[in-house]
Order: structure tokens, then sequence, then C-alpha cells
DNA sequence: GTTCGTACCGTTTTT
DNA sequence: CGGTACGAAC
């Protein structure tokens, strides 16, 4: 921490960053390229409004991802006042909408304890609407249901154009499930917070009078949607502050629209342009190298990274004679490195596809490379995370189906199938959740006196635990605890799985979910259950996050998720034809996207940045042909320099004789540095 | 309800 | 080749 007092300090910034940072009223648009010092520039931004005096709680920074709003809520606090930071809006598009909605859904019919339904339960709600209408017709997987829906509503584009009558007929019957259940899905958020801002023009202007000033990052991955709500959020003078790269938009393919960076003018006339264009991460052989490869991107706004740092090494682009020779050629680069001194976390080595990884992970296990892979499910994905979570959302919103479906006979207390099915018969016959079908005498009376009996005790019990979490200042975390035990639930983990293993390990899960209430109250107080249950919806977390900073090794990341990481060494692997670009991005028509990913994957290197491309490799078992990447064709020859991995390191070889490739590599690329300077 | 065997398929993935 | 998903058999 500098001893400069909270504020921030002009001379640490480069002029266009200062005229970034000072710009005062209206639009601004800054295109930060690569490693060019966006964050920073967003942070100093805030703090100089709050300098202004701006009340920090006049202020939204909306980010793309949990991770970002973290990184970002961390770095502005040192900025501002004491205390001041927790006052600002912070957050993704998707939280940003839950509170708005919390405040305002009720204008659109639900109530305001909505829940929201994660892609497991949207997936469950589709299956069940498919097998009823599906009577009639043919097969339709509810994922491709789903994802048409999803995709139709995050465009603006009428389902009709893109599905067929029987998506429709299910797209119709979830909305209608969904309002009924009182639960939203992901896009809801956002589709319902643009209705009602659109819909009720009095929340609008609340909002244009809460928010002074507005600032997005990460700006190009930002699709139709979420444009139409920063359009309806922010008034005159249209304090909006977008901060993007054009050249790193690659979720094209997920509705991102780079159009939205492209023409920012056709939204908000007349913006203020800054261009951030020195680059503080890589060296200029690296920029080089990247900038003649992302200038055969076409309707671009164009920019040029440069570095003050000349570097040493040049780019490198080694030839292997296949994907084995690819994987044993950097593993035994990088074993070098680390025997030099380097850490094992300055490597990283980056493809286009998950199956690449695996050669290179074997590779690595072989000789004992520790590295650390990115993507994982998600913790709250646990089937018994999950059961302990739908026991929470039912006490929050009853009219949950899913959720209460899931645990009505969860551990098994003499609530069975037939009577379940039953309770949903007459929930659609009346067109109510399923729980006043429970709570009904009419349909109480058509159960088993003994089934009757089971039910009226689970609803006794709901009702006291009810009564005690929502009570204000309740402890989520003390409630749950007392639930699972109530409930026996541990027993029941024991009792259902084979594996005494599998069983500790489950109730390690539950007693993990418990844990995390209880880290929610140490941070945030007692919000309250709501509160608890908006925060793991809204976040995916991969337990990678936390373990990508506590793990070390080499890091095997995909290209899409390197976007916005940085590692000194970089080897980019499989850079061929039909691997990158994509085969299948030919017919989708998104050359440049693929483009654009070669670009991020480039400009991830701080000072040493190798791809390679193999002559032939296996292909789902079959040894097939490689070509290079037409990309390659068209990357400058200035900064690179063309290396073939040789030949006969296809066979099995001496570590003499792999020791001595090794140093002619390294003869080779010594004297290209010599010639160089 | 689980476990084993076969058939099929093979891009990226957050909220 | 290797993972998954689904169906058949216990």
């Amino acid at each position: 921490m500098s001893s400069q007092p909270k504020g921030f300090d002009f001379s640490l910034l480069n002029p266009q960053q200062r005229d970034a940072v000072r710009h005062g009223e209206g639009p601004l648009l800054i295109l930060a390229g690569a490693g060019t010092g966006k964050t920073r520039v967003l942070t100093a931004r805030i703090a100089k409004l709050v300098g202004d005096g701006v009340p920090p709680g006049q202020i939204l920074s909306v980010t793309f991802t949990n991770k970002a709003a973290r990184e970002m809520r961390s770095r502005v606090t040192g900025m501002l006042p004491r205390g001041r930071a927790k006052e600002l809006w912070l957050g993704t598009f998707h939280s940003f909408c839950v509170r708005l909605l919390r405040e305002s859904i009720d204008r659109l019919g639900y109530k305001p304890n909505f829940t929201i339904y994660s892609q497991g339960e949207q997936l469950g709600l589709m299956r069940r609407i498919l097998t009823r209408i599906r009577a009639r017709d043919e097969k339709l997987e509810p994922e491709v249901a789903l994802a048409l829906i999803s995709k139709a509503r995050n465009t603006g584009t009428p389902l009709g154009e893109i599905a067929g009558e029987l998506v429709q007929e299910a797209h119709q019957q979830y909305a209608e499930e969904m309002q009924t259940l009182n639960a939203v899905d992901f896009d809801d958020l956002l589709v319902l917070a643009v209705r009602i801002l659109a819909d009720h023009p009095e929340v609008a202007t609340g909002w244009h009078q809460r928010l002074q000033h507005v600032l997005v990052d990460e700006f190009q991955d930002t699709n139709r949607l979420q444009m139409e709500l920063v359009r309806q959020l922010v008034g005159p003078p249209y304090n909006v502050a977008v901060v993007g790269d054009d050249d790193q938009s690659i979720y094209g393919w997920r509705g991102a629209e780079s159009a939205n960076i492209l023409h920012f003018e056709r939204f908000f006339p007349d913006p203020t342009v800054v261009k951030l264009e020195e680059n503080y991460r890589s060296t200029t052989p690296i920029l080089h190298t990247a900038n003649s490869l992302i200038r055969h991107n076409i309707g671009r706004r164009t920019k040029s990274l440069w570095s003050r740092n000349a570097g040493s090494e040049p780019v490198r682009l080694v030839t292997a004679p296949d994907d084995k020779a690819e994987a044993s050629m950097v593993a035994n680069e990088i074993l070098r490195g680390h025997n030099g001194g380097a850490p094992w976390e300055d490597y990283a080595v980056l493809f286009r596809t998950n199956a690449q990884s695996r050669l290179i992970e074997q590779e690595f296990r072989r000789q004992r490379i520790p590295y650390r892979i990115v993507g994982g499910r998600s913790f709250y994905d646990r089937r018994e995370v999950r059961d302990v979570l739908a026991y929470l959302s039912v006490l929050a919103n009853p009219d949950d189906d899913m959720n209460l479906l899931r645990i009505l006979n969860t551990p098994p207390r003499g609530i069975g199938q037939a009577s379940i099915r039953l309770a949903i018969e007459h929930s659609q016959n009346n067109r109510k959740p399923v729980i006043s079908a429970l709570l009904s005498e009419e349909f109480q009376r058509t159960l088993p006196r003994k089934t009757a009996a089971a039910l009226a005790s689970f609803i006794a019990w709901m009702e006291e635990m009810r009564n005690d979490i929502l009570r204000p200042g309740a402890s989520i975390g003390q409630v749950a605890e007392r639930m699972i035990k109530e409930m026996g639930y541990a027993d029941f983990i024991r009792r259902t799985c084979s594996e005494p293993e599998d069983a500790l390990n489950r109730e390690t899960n539950v007693r993990e979910a418990i844990q995390s209430m209880f880290e929610h109250e140490a941070r945030h107080g007692r919000s309250g259950l709501q509160a608890f249950l908006d925060e793991t919806s809204l976040t995916t977390d991969k337990q990678e996050d936390d373990d990508l900073e506590k793990k070390s090794g080499v890091t095997l990341i995909t290209l899409h998720a390197s976007k916005g990481l940085e590692f000194p060494c970089v080897y980019l692997i499989g850079v061929e034809e039909g691997i990158l670009p994509h085969s299948r991005s030919v017919e989708e028509n998104s050359l440049e996207e693929e483009r654009r990913l070669l670009y991020v994957g480039i400009t991830r290197a701080m000072r040493s940045m190798t791809m390679t491309s193999c002559a032939t490799r296996r292909r789902h078992g079959e040894r097939m042909p490689c070509r290079k990447s037409s990309f390659l064709d068209e990357i400058s020859r200035e900064h690179l320099i063309e290396l073939d991995y040789g030949a006969e390191r296809a066979k099995p070889m001496t570590d003499e004789g792999k020791a001595a490739v090794f140093s002619q590599l390294r003869r080779i690329m010594q004297g290209a540095d010599d010639a160089k300077q």
C-alpha cells in the first residue's frame, strides 16, 4: 500500500489514461487495448468522481463477471475515503438487476420474494414441460429448447424466426409456469429489468436520479439486452463511461455484440473517445506480432499497441512432427526454464479446445511438472449442496415447485411418488403452485391417512423453520444447521452412499455449505435469507477461482478463459488450420472472432511467446496430417523466428539427445537475439 | 435403483 | 482414442 492517503495520483497515469479519468459529463468511450491498464483507469475514475463530490452511492460500475467485480472492489477500496467503497453499486449486470427487481418486480405481477432459477432448475422445468406436451410429436432436447429461447431473448429476435412451433409452445408454457412459481431465470433478470424501466417511466426516472454515473467494463462482451439496460438506466446528460476492446470480443457465439462498441455513438451521440494504446504487459516483439495479425480484421476501431519494453526474445513458431512431440517439447522447455530459476507459475499453456490439454497433462505428469487446470464444476451444483439450498429456497419462496418437489421426500419422510404425482396434478388443474395443493384440505383428503399425517408434520415443521429464519436478525447458518440435524440429513447421506468415502465427502460438502452461510453473515451481517440466496444463485463460483491463486504450478487454460490474465511465458499450442481457426468457424462465418482469439492468446504473454503447430496429430484415434494455421501467414515475420522441432523427436530418445537439440535451439535463438542488437 | 456394456461423438461457456 | 449417455440386466 502506498503512503499516499486516499485518492489517486495523476502522475501515475499516462496522458490518455488521464483524459479518461478526468473526463467530466457526457458519454465516454474508452478503447482499451490488452494490457493498457483499463482497470486502473476505471478505479481511478471512480475515485476522481468521489473526490469531486459525487456520493459513491450514485455511481454504478458494472463488470462482466463476479471475479472482476471483486477485483474492482478491492482495488477501489483503497482509493476512497474509509468505508465509502461499500456504498458503491458494484457488480454484474445480473446482480444489479436483482436489486432493481427486488424493489419493483411487483409491477410485473411477480412477488418480491421471487426465486432465481439456475440452469439446472430451468432444465428440470423444461423437461417437465416437454414430457407433458411431447405426447403428440417429435423429439426435442430440453437443452436445445432453452438455448433457442435464450438466444431469442438476448438478441431481441422473435422466437418464431429461429425456432419451430414446438419450441414456441414450450416457451409459452415455460413462461407461464415460471410466473406461477414466482421464479425468474438469468435471462429474465435482464428482460424484466428492461421491461420495468421501459414501461414504468417513474421507475426509470427514479434510477436516473439515483445513478449519476454508470461505468461498464468489458463492454465488447455486452449483448443487446445489456446495452438496452444501460440505455434505460442512464438519463441526461448521459454520464456513461464504457471500457472495452473490440479486438478482444470473443463471445460473439454467446450473443455478445461488438457492434455495441463499434457503433457506440448510435446509442449515445457525440461521445468522447479515448484510446489507450500504451501496453504495460508485453514486449515489443509480442505486440508487433499481435498487431500484425489483428490488422487483418475489418470493421474494427483501429488501434495499435506499443510498449516501452523492447524485450530480448522474438516470438517463436515451433513446428513439431506430431502432437506427442509438441507436448514433450513444451514440457521439456518449461522444465528447463524452471531448472533455470523460473517459478512454475510463470508458465501458461493456452489451447483452443479442452481436448488439447490431455496430452500436455499426461506429459506433465510423466515429467512431474505441477500444473493447475482452469475450469470445473461449481460447488453449488453438487447434489447435497443443492438439497440444502433447496430447503432455504422453499422457505424464502414456497411457490417454487422445483425446489419444493426436490425436498418434499428428501430425505424420505413418508410422502411417496404417488402422492407427489397427485399433488402435481392437483396444482396443474388449479394453475396454482404445488404448495397450495399441499395446503388445501381438499387435496389432503385424497391422501391415505398415513401420508396425510406425514405431510401435515412436514408442513408444520417447515412453517416453524420459516418463522425462525425470516425473523429479523436470524442467523441463516444456525437455522440451516438445525434443519439438517432435525431432518437427519447426515443419516440419509450415509444410508444412500455405498462408498463410505463418498458419504464422508458429501457430509463435508454439506458442512461447507453451512460454513458459507456463516461466512456470508460475517461479511454482510445478518442481511437476511434473500440476500444469501441471491448471492449463491448469482455466483457460479468455480472453486478454481480461489484455487487458481492458491494452487501452484503451470497454468493450463483455454484461450477463452485466458482473457484478462497475463503470464511471463506463454505456449500457445495447436496453431493449426481446423483448430485455430476452428473448422466450424468457417461455416459459422466467425473467422474474425477466431483471429481475435489468437490475438487474445498472443497478448497474454509478458516476455516470452511460443506458438506451436504439428505436422500430424491424432484425431479421434487416427493419425491425421495437419497444416499450419492460415493466421500464421498473416503475421509479420519481423519479430518471428520459425523453428523445427526435429522429426526424430517423434521417436523416443535419450536425455542426451534431448539436451543436444535444446542447446542447438538455444544457440539459434541466441543468434537471432544477437542479430537484432 | 444401480451397474455394467455398448454406441456414439468430438469448440469456446458466464450469469 | 476416451468420455459420456443411454439402455439392458441384475
